[in-house]
DNA sequence: GAATATACTTAGAAGGGTCGAT
DNA sequence: ATCGACCCTTCTAAGTATATTC
């Protein structure tokens, strides 16, 4: 069976439509919530054998998550100059003028430190809106006491205990809070450091080949030379193919057809230049001042720089965000504490700020930019990618790939998406003693291109990454990769997609297995039999833990009550926001184990318990481990993705169609992945009206036609007869056509009018005469009757043009009309349905692409058609495919 | 064994570039 | 040649997974 048609009533895969309203949720049916829920709470269970050991099935309130804030210590006032964290970016301030680094602010300090004691107190009305669809987490402060749980373990089989982690005590991990080791600043960093993290710093003295590598990479270094015609690799696989200057082309090393490495050692030699910092902070011209309580405010550069980021963005929705709001407000008063106002002004409510002068100086200077020339702008361009060139690439064992994210992330507010407890917060320009480097120990150690040192160069060839640092507002670790299509991604790409087409191998019997612990007498066993289901069926997330300072988001593993809710006899309704904050709403039958295990296991829990309080996704990936080597939860959702879109590809694509019903072939199963995956995007502001432009051309389109068709009845009423013509326009009626010629006619107006002005102005130019206006009034005159011409044949059915054409000539441009007719017809099909769907991401990191490859060489179609010039780059290896190539 | 650290993949928004219609 | 819709790239946040530490 395939993976999604689990589904007996009609076998389309369970999708995972769409949050809330729009209807197009529910592919299997008109699925609207039903109004009856719950009503199996009375159906007993006969086989409910998890009664004994489980007999308190007290659930383990899975309070909430949320780490510990990262700063939250200082709960006295203001003294924020004296937080640790502060001291660190300013100290650099002083040495770099115009690099603000004063963003010092510790994220928000205080305040809302909701403390276990406050959480104890929140009282259980907190929970008690269970039907509020909006599963507010709120209780975020709450700890339930542990009661029964502590019970309960010790009742359980071992097996069967609910994971600790979801005790309520022990609620979510938390991040550690970003250190700044700068102490040490000035030292040789370099080897001192790595030896002092006992990271995986193995690299040391590994055996590597470094002459021979060494002298390959300086001869790649002279691309240009090369590209003269004088290849200095000794590759040999480099062909005259260089033809083109395709230098960037070069030799694209074909991994795919080399030895697999044993894995963990990622490379021999690495050479790079390290990461580009963003320039340092200028200051605003001195007559673009920001209001404060309608008095302009004198900021010195550090508090200017941060005003700037919150000005950029009072038009968009952000600034109608009162966390953001509050959280950059915050941050911005501590780094003006530090950096006040030249006249001392206290800023102390956001409400009298007007940051309007700075927001359109911004517009001013981005208006500015749009409107230099081409030449201009493709100097400054030039500038620019010169500058950045030597960062674009690195060696790998000696070859030339691209890197990815060679720019370091620039200052700015902090944009979570969702209910981000952070959202708005500062986030500090990155210095040089922030940033980890990851280098060959034979390379060259690069200079920062701003002053400063490294905080330390480690040579760890076990890992992939070029540089690191933490990000100070969450704690979170960057990284800088390689790009997509380097042959590291590329071969972790081919990995991952031929572990899922392994678990083709395994996935039988893993449902087999999975299907009877859904009956298990072991609580924990069944539970994440249940997840697998799940898993399996809805490619839903695996749905790991999160700390408190984090959007309230679940997966899987995570599900709370609040977050299914059974209808009789046998569907789920899910609705929870996932990755992103992403609503995930859908409601699916399920096989009646499922159906009452969940019901089991929400038992006796509120709204905020954890779902599954028995698993988590170490101890579902354990398993999964067992069933098949490599296997993980995320492997689910690639295999189901692939296998879908193969599946759907094939059943879809008819031989003889046009290239553009091909397409939409294509397109149409990658939308329906996309559903699956519940891939989305905002719906364009302007779509409805951009839908109704296209219904009206098309419209436009069908009006021709059937004027061409009267024509040709006029001529000779056997065409009257043809089968071919007698089908109707049906969606243009009479009003239609009245405001359709008038329009038309408006135009043809305009039309002449600009031409006559142009032929006059030209005729001018040449000294010659200009024509007189009663010419173009002859012009309009004309067309005036024409149209009135065509006013009369309204309803006639007959209609004749002003120049003749032989009936073969109006038969063919009829055909071509109902082609055109007909390929639009599908494209506003295919864009209304996709108006949410996002294509994009299952194209990127689920399809395996050379299913996509081998179907353009069966049907014919250019894989440009389909891939965007990164992702051709992306997937070299899987462009050989044989076209009877399947997933 | 839980908490934390690390490294890598997956994700939507924003913004810029491109391309087709006029 | 201009304009605007849309496609693509860039950016960086937010996941997964597993190793390491306490």
């Amino acid at each position: 069976m395939s993976p999604v048609d689990f589904d007996s009533d009609d076998d389309k895969p369970l999708r995972a439509p769409n949050g809330g309203s729009n209807g197009h949720h529910h592919p299997n049916g008109n699925g609207h919530v039903p109004t009856q829920q719950r009503a199996l709470s009375s159906m007993s269970d006969d086989e409910m054998p998890l009664a004994t050991q489980d007999s308190s099935p007290l659930p383990a309130t899975r309070t909430l998550k949320r780490k510990k804030p990262v700063y939250a210590e200082s709960s006295s006032d203001d003294s924020e100059d004296d937080t640790p964290l502060a001291a660190t970016p300013a100290k650099v301030a002083v040495a770099m003028p115009g690099a603000i680094q004063a963003t010092t602010v510790p994220a928000n300090g205080k305040g809302k430190a909701k403390s276990n004691v406050s959480k104890a107190a929140v009282s259980d009305d907190e929970y008690a809106d269970s039907d509020a669809p909006k599963r507010k987490r709120a209780a975020k402060p709450k700890a339930k006491p542990p009661k029964k749980k502590v019970k309960q373990e010790s009742s359980d089989d071992d097996d069967d205990k609910p994971l600790a982690a979801k005790k309520p005590s022990t609620s979510r991990k938390r991040k550690v809070k970003v250190e700044s080791d700068v102490e040490s600043d000035d030292e040789p960093i370099a080897k001192k450091a790595a030896a002092k993290k006992p990271r995986k710093v193995k690299s040391e003295e590994t055996e590597k080949p470094p002459a021979k590598v060494k002298a390959e990479a300086n001869g790649s270094a002279t691309v240009k030379a090369e590209a003269n015609g004088s290849p200095v690799k000794g590759k040999g696989k480099k062909k005259e193919k260089e033809k083109k200057e395709d230098e960037e082309q070069e030799e694209v090393f074909r991994w795919w057809d080399a030895d697999a490495g044993d894995g963990s050692v990622k490379w021999q030699t690495l050479e790079h230049n390290g990461v580009i910092f963003p320039p340092p902070y200028e200051s605003l011209p001195p007559n673009v001042k920001m209001k404060y309580n309608g008095k302009e405010l004198d900021l010195p550069p550090a508090s200017e720089e941060v005003a700037g980021f919150y000005a950029a963005l009072i038009e968009s929705d952000h600034a109608k965000d009162a966390k953001f709001n509050e959280n950059f407000f915050n941050d911005w008063k501590t780094v003006l504490k530090k950096y006040p106002p030249l006249d001392n002004t206290k800023v102390t409510n956001f409400d009298l700020c007007d940051f309007r002068p700075m927001f359109e100086y911004f517009e001013a200077e981005k208006a500015k930019k749009k409107a230099l020339s081409a030449a201009e702008k493709k100097e400054l361009k030039k500038i620019k990618d010169d500058m950045e060139a030597k960062y674009t690439t690195c060696l790998l064992d000696g070859r030339k790939e691209k890197v990815g994210n060679f720019r370091v992330e620039p200052p700015g507010l902090f944009r979570g998406r969702g209910e981000h407890p952070k959202k708005g917060a500062l986030k500090f320009r990155v210095r040089p003693e922030d940033i980890s480097l990851n280098i060959g120990d034979n390379a060259p150690v690069p200079v920062p291109n701003i002053p400063g040192k490294w905080k330390e160069v480690i040579h760890d060839n076990t890992v992939t990454w070029l540089a690191t640092w933490t990000e100070n507002v969450n704690g979170n670790h960057k990284y800088v990769f390689l790009a997509a299509g380097s042959s590291l991604k590329g071969q972790s790409d081919m990995i991952k997609f031929e572990k899922a087409r392994e678990l083709k191998n395994h996935v039988d019997k893993i449902r087999q297995n999975y299907t009877q612990d859904l009956k298990s007498k072991v609580m924990a066993d069944r539970q994440r039999a249940t997840t697998m289901y799940f898993i399996d069926k809805l490619a839903l997330r695996a749905g790991n833990e999160k700390g408190e300072d984090e959007a309230d988001t679940v997966g899987c593993c995570s599900l709370r009550c609040e977050h299914v809710t059974l209808e009789a006899p046998n569907f789920i309704i899910f609705d929870f926001l996932g990755k992103d904050s992403i609503r995930y709403y859908n409601r699916v039958p399920v096989d009646a184990q499922v159906f009452k295990n969940i019901r089991i296991f929400k038992e006796n829990k509120s709204d905020n318990d954890s779902l599954f309080d028995r698993v988590n996704t170490t101890g579902l990936n354990k398993h999964l481990q067992s069933e098949m080597k490599g296997l993980t939860a995320k492997v689910f959702r690639t295999f189901n993705a692939s296998s879908t879109f193969q599946r759907l590809l094939d059943e879809n694509t008819l031989e003889n169609a046009t290239l553009q019903e091909k397409l939409n072939a294509y397109n149409k199963a990658n939308r329906e992945v996309a559903i699956l995956c519940n891939h989305r995007r905002t719906v364009p502001k302007t779509h409805e009206q951009s839908m109704e432009k296209v219904r009206d051309k098309q419209r436009g389109l069908k009006y021709d036609r059937m004027k061409l068709r009267h024509v040709l009845f006029k001529m000779d009423k056997k065409f009257r007869k043809k089968a071919e013509y007698q089908e109707d326009e049906s969606d243009i009626d009479d009003e239609w056509i009245v405001s359709h010629e008038e329009d038309k006619m408006a135009k043809e107006i305009e039309k002449a009018e600009k031409k006559f002005a142009k032929e006059n102005e030209k005729l001018t130019d040449d000294g010659k005469e200009a024509q007189d206006d009663s010419e173009l009034k002859d012009r309009i005159a004309n067309i005036k009757a024409e149209f009135k011409r065509l006013a009369k044949e309204r309803g006639t059915g007959e209609a004749e043009l002003t120049r003749e054409k032989p009936a073969e000539k109006i038969e063919e441009a009829i055909q071509k009309l109902t082609e055109k007719i007909k390929a639009s017809k599908l494209q506003i099909i295919d864009r209304d349905e996709g108006k949410e769907v996002a294509l994009g991401t299952s194209k990127i990191n689920y399809l395996d692409p050379r299913i996509t490859a081998a179907w353009c060489k069966i049907h014919d179609v250019p894989v440009e058609k389909l891939f965007s010039k990164t992702l051709i780059v992306k997937f070299p290896w899987a462009m050989e495919v044989e076209e009877d190539w399947k997933f």
